[in-house]
DNA sequence: TAAGATAGGGAACGATCGTTCTCAACGTCA
DNA sequence: TGACGTTGAGAACGATCGTTCCCTATCTTA
């Protein structure tokens, strides 16, 4: 074998265009950027970078993929770390705190993803799909474990911090939500919360609902 | 003159280009729409498109300038048909719903924009930027006339419905983000008390703390 | 050492982008 | 009527995109 490309390497360089991919297309955007300046930011030639991945798409799914285990690893070895389960739906929103605090933050890669190619990459969209979900069913396991039934409007608070964030630059959104969540925790579970909404819903609806 | 255009067909072409750079922007993104497209659907010639924005930048922001005045004011109109300032708070999630169902709906223009183009055109940043600051500024007004204070937790109730029914296609967010606004509604945290918002009090005491 | 397979570097390709230019057609005024 | 100014239709331009191909250097094995 002429080739004296060892296993390991080839992990390495995988994992080297992967960073330079993920970096590049989360600072400036997908379509912004071109396979040239992937090759050069990570180093590769160009001929190993389709080695790698067939198409630019495959390259974007796969940098997805890798963020999304990341990403949710990261957040969840955040929470977890505390014990009480109710604290734990709180940490989700120091742990975002954090993230937006950071610099170069610039929102949601995913959902900057569905804006770009949501419309016409199937494969992406459903990496944003399969990442969201996977998000939101993190945060119900959390808010079920808290002993309350109100999984998604924590999980629409977060969402809507990480997108505020973002557009806006500023981190605050988190501590907004964060308290809201506080309230909400602090609200009579399912069967009362419920029935106060359909009270309240009953008195003011004039068209809509399903 | 040997130009027979008059002042109002000039208008009239210029809102069929917004039109259909509108339409073709949103349902596609911003970048996979070329130019020659939008002169094929506006049914204007390229000359004349040029002649009303000197670049596509400055057509992308004047759609969503335009959107704008009309989102806003479709909400507006919802909104502040509704008489009871309680109500009307609720009433801007009834109005995401009927949205989020619409055929077509694919999330927030002015998000997927910025996921496009907020790197790399700062005056798309900017118009999203105050659009978002404008959605922020009639919630908070509603919400303050309903004689709460949580305008920031319902700004991020509608901003995650909007983005999570987006991606997912299902319109449910806007009914969960409204149960969550109705408890919201119901909490003392200003200090205004009405009957509703004792008896919620009153039973949800055992939570609390930090 | 000779032969051969593969690698990297980068040019090349076809497509498409935003934008400009050409040119014929036409309506208006001297 | 004839010259002019403006228009619409679309070709053309330069740049850039994703992707492929060529060529040479280099390393392995006989």
């Amino acid at each position: 074998m002429p080739a004296p490309i060892t296993e390991e390497q080839h992990r390495l360089d995988r994992e080297a265009l992967l960073d330079a991919a993920e970096r590049l297309f989360y600072e400036r955007g997908i379509q912004a950027v071109g396979m040239d300046e992937v090759r050069a930011a990570s180093g590769l030639p160009l001929k190993r970078i389709y080695r790698f991945f067939a198409a630019k798409e495959d390259l974007v799914v796969a940098v997805l993929k890798r963020r999304d285990r990341r990403w949710r690893g990261d957040l969840a070895a955040h929470v977890e770390r505390v014990p009480d389960p109710r604290e734990r739906v709180l940490a989700v929103f120091d742990w975002l705190a954090e993230w937006f605090a950071q610099p170069g933050f610039r929102g949601c890669a995913w959902a900057n993803a569905y804006g770009e190619l949501g419309s016409s990459s199937e494969a992406v969209l459903a990496e944003v799909r399969s990442h969201k979900q996977a998000f939101h069913d993190q945060i119900a396991a959390w808010v079920r474990a808290a002993g309350v039934a109100v999984a998604e409007p924590v999980f629409l608070l977060a969402e809507g911090a990480i997108v505020t964030a973002g557009i806006s630059g500023d981190p605050a959104p988190a501590r907004h939500a964060r308290a809201a969540v506080v309230t909400l925790l602090a609200t009579p579970s399912s069967g009362t919360a419920d029935a106060l909404t359909e009270l309240t819903a009953s008195t003011s609806m004039d068209a809509s609902l399903n």
